[in-house]
DNA sequence: ATACATAGCGGAGCAAGCCTCCGAAAAGGC
DNA sequence: GCCTTTTCGGAGGCTTGCTCCGCTATGTAT
């Protein structure tokens, strides 16, 4: 599986990276649905090598969220040494809408890769849960988080939260507030 | 402003009460981002009259889910003299959530109304706020429910939660009694 | 430097969906 | 049965997604 392959050829990395530039670009101005030839024509790239450095527009999203999905598992990571997991739980749970609300439409895009393997984004789905999983199971461990509650219901609250936010103004926060109290133990 | 109107004609009676049932299947087995032309084309009616009576999407998901609606209304009338106003409130939102899940799709289509008085479908939206605000009132002033919390926030909830159900098999119902838990006040 | 093999480019062109426009057809009042 | 008015319906224009393949640029071997 390990497939030696060589450095990309100059041309090719520099439309790379230029189409990469753009959809970051039009993704933060339109939203992630934003017209996949207009990207292409503002890399000044034909929309054929378009597609074929990046076959689906979640190719293109995974290519532009990447980093920040290797920061938030890093940032899970550090939380999972903070003296109160509950609070840790929380701290990356805000991380995690934070990244939700980049892009209008991400939310959507994420959710639907959620479960479907065979999109570019199920890799940065499965990250984030396994993530969220981790400081998850230390907030149950202190019997501070309702124990019936996965990393995926995480990513999922979180990501409907994130696309409700996005009808409105900017209510995510608030409303994450509020979810989040559900998600607490009780005392019955 | 009380426009007299003569009754529809003998055809467009008929190519309207069509194109309703169409949709209504149309929306059952593929949302309610079902192709119009498909629509039209299994009511066996040209596309021109189903733009006539429907000029947008959203007008015909109206004319689908109007019923919907009313009786929706008519729950929380009569569960207002519920002697557990909590109960109730969360009875209803549960009516609620079956009616956002009734066709992939719809949940999108409401949120996006819900602040766009030009949608056809702003009017449901408000009348479902109006509706779950005096159930929350009542569970608000019985101290069952926090205070800060307003119809608009039930109605995004309900439907965020119904989007997220969307994905994944039926989650919906779970997620909803997590989230209520939230809603409720907290000895803190 | 030159030539060659090939990775990479790019846009014409097809498909699908939305929506409009207007000549043809049907309805119903008289 | 006739005439006015409503309604019908689909051709056609537009936008967006995506593919296919002849042409070009690149890197390497000589």
């Amino acid at each position: 599986m390990t497939t030696v392959q060589r450095p990309m050829r100059a041309d090719a990395r520099r439309n790379y990276e230029r189409l990469l530039a753009a959809a970051r670009d039009a993704f933060a101005g339109q939203g992630t649905e934003a017209s996949l030839e207009d990207i292409a024509r503002s890399a000044e790239v034909g929309i054929g090598t378009l597609y074929r450095h990046f076959p689906t527009r979640r190719a293109l999203i995974e290519a532009v969220l990447h980093d920040g999905i290797v920061t938030l598992d890093a940032q899970a990571r550090e939380l999972l040494e903070s003296p109160s997991p509950e609070e840790a739980l929380l701290e990356w749970l805000r991380h995690l809408m934070a990244h939700a609300t980049t892009y209008r439409g991400l939310a959507a895009a994420l959710m639907s890769s959620i479960h479907d393997p065979g999109s570019e984004l199920y890799g940065s789905c499965e990250t984030l849960q396994t993530s969220g999983a981790r400081l998850l199971a230390n907030a149950q461990r202190a019997g501070a988080i309702r124990p019936d509650l996965t990393g995926t219901d995480l990513v999922k609250l979180v990501n409907a939260i994130a696309w409700a936010g996005e009808h409105g103004e900017n209510e995510a926060d608030r409303l994450l507030d509020l979810v989040a109290d559900g998600l607490r133990t009780r005392d019955r």
